[in-house]
DNA sequence: TATGAATGAGACTTCATTCAT
DNA sequence: TATGAATGAAGTCTCATTCAT
């Protein structure tokens, strides 16, 4: 009746938003229509006017979380920067990122593999995706000669396991270091190693 | 009386082994305790008989999954080495573990955190002792010099992350690298980093 | 908008009525919540949407059902009449509203006792209530010198356990009398003892 | 293989004994079979060597319960007793009676309405041999001129309620008055009335 | 005779989804 | 568009009973 929520789509993003918070603390499964519909101050059934089913709310919230967070990283900023710096910002911004939106990190990493097989594929190829992304860097790096010769696609799995890794440490309040020292700490040990000596 | 595959506590084995066929596969929630039954060639009622509920049934296959997974890293055999060696060798005897339980490794790393609040700070636990076991092993490289000072907080969680991630990889069959030489190149590359020239 | 029967709760009440008449008939634990939800001309799952359990279905029957009862009696009409004419008030009143809600009867008498101990304690509780409720009207009667001097505990006892006796056998065709000469025959035992000549 | 514990029928006795147990302490429905084994200390399958199913077993306690009250009451007692004095004798044996055998008697009091309609149907007529045998008594206290006229039908019926009524208070540890003298206050009252001064 | 591991019918209950309003 | 009462498929779990030993 009042003209003041009648902005467009704001039941729509109401319902997400409590989607996002119930996922991320209950799990996909625990997780229950008509909570969502309340936390959202809706009914049950408006639910079903934006979404057809629970499993398309739960991928429309995935599917956003992970644009979110590819675009967290900002490419362009990349490009003129040594591959340290590329890696450190990299890290720090998704530590930053995911600090900012705990909800959904613990959505997006914790519930990702667990539902179904159309989403576990999807979810694979997005991270195949930043593997790709990363492998490409580090060959940059290789041709740049500002690293040596390795294997790059162990490399860059290796950079995508330790990311989210620590990412879930700092969203699930295991880890309350500075995002910032953090990344360098990181990037340090993946440049340098931790082997002391080695010429 | 026979010499029949009827042994004391066959059936329960069997129950475990389907168990862990089926949750491999569909995952904890949606596993049908029927077709665990079913794939036990057991009836329904049976699994009841050992274990209290699903739930139940669940926790015994990821703590017998994690005991495996600790006792697969002979910390005996870890004494005399080197730093390196040390991480190489716990690196290469997880993956050849992962390997050779392809399925149970699914169960006890994908469906961890989906479960029960109890279950998992449970598993948190046993991450932390990981890490610990990691950060003892690392500061003791510090005092023989053979690292270089740095946090060894941060360098084993580096390390606690990246080993599940190409377990997972290589069991879900995306990465069907040789586990050894896995291991020697993920372990060079903690060693003396990515970067070229440092000295 | 329309006068239909579709009143509001006309779907709980159909569910209390198709219990009545299913746990009547069956027994609670013979009873099964599909036939209720059938009787009820309601889903399975309606009933859930009123009632947390089958127990708790039960408890809210055996609960209307007693304030019924209890209601049944009219104190106010109790005061200005002799302990005969109280007697037989009660008496009569009881039976004639067992025979009017059979079935709630049933229900009420037969399962009482057979369910959950904090059912079973409450149904004691009532039936105290019962017993103390007469032993005042005894003890005025005795006071006024209507009745002689006796142990009103046992008297009391006595009456509460006829009354529900002729109930059921009425309640359950076993027993065809009039409720009104049936309650004066037996205030009338109750009064001058079954014995001739004592004075 | 002992012979200690050979006799006939020892094992068949057990479990009987076990069942009144465990029917009186849990109800009927709430009773298992496997513990009325264990505490038979008999195997599960050992129950079903002497009795067809889980409600024959019932049937026969039921059985032999009722059989027991019969004969508690030994009608050859009663042929030469005034009416007043048989009423007295038949309460306080059954009272004894109930209080010697106090599991027995829940079972038999409790349960008997709760199970199956032929059950229903045996314990209706057994009841109502009671009220015929209370009727015969009285009959005959009103030839003797012993009893004032009056409905012999409604008078047995109200002996046969309170009867069971002040058993199972005894039983339930509600009343723990002495049998006696409840028999004989009880008997007094229903000879006397409860009223004063009738002439 | 005695056993108890195994069974599976059947019960209660949940909860995503529908649809009349 | 928004609702929430109603639904029923589907799941977990119980427990009397069977049967090979």
């Amino acid at each position: 009746m009042d003209i003041t929520e009648s902005n467009r789509g704001s039941k729509r993003d109401a319902i997400l938003k409590a989607a996002v918070e119930v996922f991320s603390e209950k799990g996909y499964y625990n997780a229950r229509m008509e909570e969502i519909a309340a936390t959202a101050g809706a009914g049950k059934g408006t639910i079903y006017e934006y979404f057809d089913s629970k499993l398309k709310l739960f991928q429309e919230i995935m599917e956003t979380g992970w644009n979110f967070f590819s675009r967290s990283t900002h490419l362009e900023d990349l490009m003129q920067k040594s591959f340290q710096e590329q890696i450190e910002l990299i890290i720090a911004e998704h530590m930053r990122f995911c600090l900012e939106h705990k909800k959904l990190t613990r959505v997006v990493f914790i519930d990702a593999n667990v539902i179904d097989e159309e989403l576990k594929e999807w979810v694979w190829s997005i991270r195949l995706e930043k593997e790709q992304l990363l492998k490409g860097l580090i060959e940059q790096g290789i041709e740049n000669g500002e690293l040596r010769v390795l294997d790059s696609g162990v490399a860059s799995k290796m950079i995508c396991a330790i990311i989210p890794y620590f990412a879930m440490q700092l969203v699930l309040d295991e880890d309350n270091s500075n995002p910032d020292e953090l990344a360098r700490e990181i990037s340090r040990n993946i440049m340098t190693g931790m082997g002391k000596n080695h010429l």
